[in-house]
DNA sequence: TGTACCATGTAATTGGTTACATGATTAC
DNA sequence: GTAATCATGTAACCAATTACATGGTACA
């Protein structure tokens, strides 16, 4: 099975989805650690009900288009069970930015050190937009991961790892981008 | 031009390689970055020699096939230069753990508990093999990165991201693992 | 005798992006 | 009017992995 696949059956795990309802939820806020397509979406849903996973009921809707909504089956709800406690495929890192640190004794340190600080800024920005869930988490579910909904724990995981991973890797760029300032002096 | 084409460009700034020798950088150690197979680099190496960025001539070799050397041409330098201070292309992050972290409300906690406790071991081994690396760095190019050679401190720069990746990617783990068992008391 | 390494390629397939395609409703 | 959102699909293309293919040398 696609890893996509998985995507799609832990979302309908929470509730029943259109495939634009998918799509939007693979945008943000599951898009954060695991994105698709509409053009990937579609496709998927029909495997996924070939396989038995998922089924389908069309939802007649005045004033809007007609859409169909997409439930989970006891087989599918197996085959994530089955998934998520499996260790995760080994996935190639690839990182241009990290590629270009690599490359930056090629460039101008000017150009080089303007790089890192306006990708600092980015990934501060990601932080902080993260930061601000993360207090809507705490403000509506409770302050403590360990008394949440076991659902809702999840969700909050998934953010922790963005937050950790957005702060480190602002950083990074606040450091190289002082590094190359400093080479200029000495 | 792909990114792969800058990667194989960036190593060859730096020395002049056969295709097999690029396999074993793209395995390590700019393979903790990006990463490529050599059924991705013979090609791409045709590509980049019909657009004019590298030169290859044929090392015959007693007791070891003749092996393709290939050399970066001015063009191909000029091409790195202006690509490395652009900004990176924005890429989809997709990571499989986080989108089990996100699912394992769905799991059997204890099996979820053992599934964090082995990824952070799995990178805690990865950071202790990048510090490794460090300290090789420090004792042989010199303690401050201010001062080493510019080639030498874009590689370290490359493997401070590493190490802040692993340490960070390993304490979140831990979290994850740690909330799990408080959560079978609470 | 078998495994690992040197050395270079092609073919088939999968996963993902971009582009093509259509059409209604709502809000500015 | 026109842009955004709802709604669902297909086609073409690109990037990357896996598999197919060959053959010599070194070493245990």
């Amino acid at each position: 099975m696609r890893t996509l696949g998985y995507a799609v059956l832990s979302l309908l795990s929470r509730e029943d989805l259109s495939g634009y309802d998918l799509k939007r939820w693979m945008e943000r806020p599951l898009g954060y650690f695991w994105s698709a397509r509409h053009s990937q979406i579609y496709p998927e849903l029909a495997r996924l009900e070939e396989e038995g996973f998922v089924t389908h009921h069309v939802v007649e809707q005045r004033e809007r288009p007609d859409k169909k909504v997409y439930g989970i089956t006891a087989s599918g709800r197996e085959a994530v069970r089955e998934w998520v406690t499996e260790p995760p495929s080994s996935q190639a890192t690839r990182d241009e930015l990290v590629l270009k640190a690599y490359s930056i004794w090629l460039a101008d340190p000017d150009a080089a050190a303007a790089l890192f600080e306006e990708q600092e800024r980015l990934h501060e920005e990601q932080l902080r937009h993260y930061e601000e869930i993360e207090v809507w988490m705490q403000d509506n579910w409770g302050e403590s991961p360990e008394r949440m909904d076991f659902d809702r724990f999840a969700s909050y995981a998934a953010l922790r790892r963005g937050i950790g991973y957005e702060r480190d890797y602002a950083e990074w760029c606040r450091w190289v981008a002082a590094k190359l300032e400093e080479r200029r002096s000495v």
